[in-house]
RNA sequence: GGCCCGAUGGCGGAGUGGUUACGCAGAGGACUGCAAAUCCUUGCACGCCGGUUCGAUUCCGGCUCGGGCCUCCA
């Protein structure tokens, strides 16, 4: 059995990963502030992790993984966006929250073993912060609650940045009220009308920071085997995560391992972003027509650590490829995994590596098993192609094989030509002819 | 400005101190009434300049270009 190598952020190398517990292996992955559709950056980290998590579940069990993925429903575009609209927040963040969870789907991602939300987690946020005021590690300032960051003299350990280089690149302007520019919220206050809980410091709502410490605490324990997300949540959300769960757990570390994604770009251009507003959403890309396995093969085809172009040929070549794949694997049932497969996966995702390897399979069941541990070939080749039978498509067959038979050779390519326009491909064979989409 | 990544053929993308994956696209052949699919064969690459070495795409240094972060961000 190949041992399982992950790239830890924090070590800036590749480390073999062994859970502190084999029979609970712990994962918490950053999720989406439900207040718009995902795009497919977005969609990058859920499925190049939903690989580990299929990867973690071969090696440990099924049901000794606990994963869980967040959801931020409060926030302050959460916020902005139901005042934009008149309703609720819980309008905004229900409506959301489908979406990805329906985007996802589409993707083959697994739902994680606990979504745990925000809003239903604020105790435990309350309680946090409260402990690190104690400890002397966060302070109330004009109605808010800040971490101080002088206070925990490793802070800064998994971005490498020193205080000098994070102050001298601040480019935000520093609240009056922060004894230290660095310092950063774990509660601030709401006004009437907003969204709210009543607190020791009054009434207000949880920093975005604090939200993940708390519910890793809650959920999942004091240190957990993995912790991952994309590479822009390096500083400063997980630098401050670290910091408030070290600070409340007497120095405990919050993670044995730090995973990031990269990025993608669109077509030559900067990062994918909602800010920089060229976003392809994972639901338009669907609706051009495209299947979620498709995209999914294509956010594996380099690996997750590296840069990724999205780009319409990208999307074209996994199409082709996958239908390769589902030509090759049929209608078999799976088997079980190619060890190569296996062993690229658990070399740090190599996704690319082990894509490789599926095409060298000549053994249908194999190539399934092997390809489920991607979660890819998730239907049968012949709904992949076909969708639902269609009885015009097999009359125009049966018409065309008469006039084959007769010879007429320029009927029955008329016949082919028409359906092949339509995006039906015929495909002859010594058992008959069938067909598929193209 | 500080910190960090990357640069591989027409495209995508692994990997390696020496014989250079794989996929997509292309070319030739087999098969086919013709195609499609499949199978066989095949062309095409390691950003630039130095250094180390018998040998560098791989290690080291510099450069150029591209990307990310520097408290909204996957």
């Amino acid at each position: 059995m190949t041992a399982i190598r992950l790239h830890d952020t924090m070590a800036r190398e590749k480390r073999a990963f062994e859970p502190a517990d084999p029979k609970r292996v712990t994962m918490y992955v950053c999720g989406p502030t439900v207040y718009s559709r995902a795009h497919i950056g977005n969609a990058r980290p859920a499925v190049v992790f939903d690989v580990l998590a299929r990867l973690l579940r071969h090696r440990y069990g099924e049901d000794s993984l606990v994963y869980a993925r967040n959801v931020t429903d409060v926030d302050d575009k959460i916020i902005a966006a139901a005042e934009a609209e008149g309703v609720d927040p819980s309008v905004i963040t229900a409506r959301y929250e489908d979406f990805y969870l329906a985007d996802m789907g589409a993707l083959g991602v697994r739902p994680p073993t606990m979504a745990p939300r925000a809003t239903e987690n604020v105790g435990e946020m309350i309680g946090m912060i409260a402990r690190l005021v104690e400890a002397g590690n966060a302070y109330e300032a004009d109605g808010h609650v800040l971490f101080h960051v002088p206070s925990d003299p490793d802070y800064g350990a998994l971005g490498r940045r020193d205080r000098e280089a994070m102050i001298a690149g601040a480019r935000v302007e520093v609240a009056s009220y922060k004894r230290d520019p660095a310092d950063f919220v774990l509660w601030k206050p709401s006004e009437p009308q907003v969204i709210g809980w009543d607190s020791p410091w009054g009434r207000g709502r949880p920093g975005w920071h604090i939200e993940c410490s708390a519910m890793i605490e809650a959920h999942l324990g004091e240190t957990i085997d993995i912790h991952a997300g994309g590479l822009d949540l390096i500083f400063p959300h997980h630098e401050n995560e670290i910091a408030q769960s070290r600070c409340a757990h007497n120095g405990v570390p919050l993670a044995r391992f730090w995973l990031h994604n990269g990025f993608l770009s669109m077509a030559g251009a900067e990062k994918m972003s909602k800010s920089l507003g060229n976003v392809v959403t994972v639901a338009e890309l669907l609706e051009q027509g495209h299947k979620g396995e498709t995209l999914r093969l294509a956010l594996l085809s380099a690996h997750y650590r590296q840069p990724l172009e999205w780009s319409p040929q990208l999307i074209a070549q996994s199409k082709a490829t996958l239908d390769r794949l589902y030509r090759a694997a049929g209608d078999a049932v799976a088997g079980e995994a190619d060890s190569k497969v296996i062993e690229a996966v658990a070399d740090d995702l190599n996704t690319p590596l082990a894509l490789s390897r599926l095409s060298a399979i000549d053994d249908p069941a194999t190539l399934r098993a092997s390809a489920a541990l991607l979660g890819l070939l998730a239907e049968s080749a012949s709904a992949w192609f076909q969708g639902e039978g269609d009885a015009r498509v097999d009359a125009l067959i049966d018409a065309r094989a008469e006039a084959k038979r007769r010879k007429n050779y320029a009927e029955a390519d008329r016949i082919r030509a028409d359906l092949e326009k339509e995006g039906i491909l015929l495909e002859d064979s010594p058992a008959g002819t069938t067909w598929r989409r193209t």
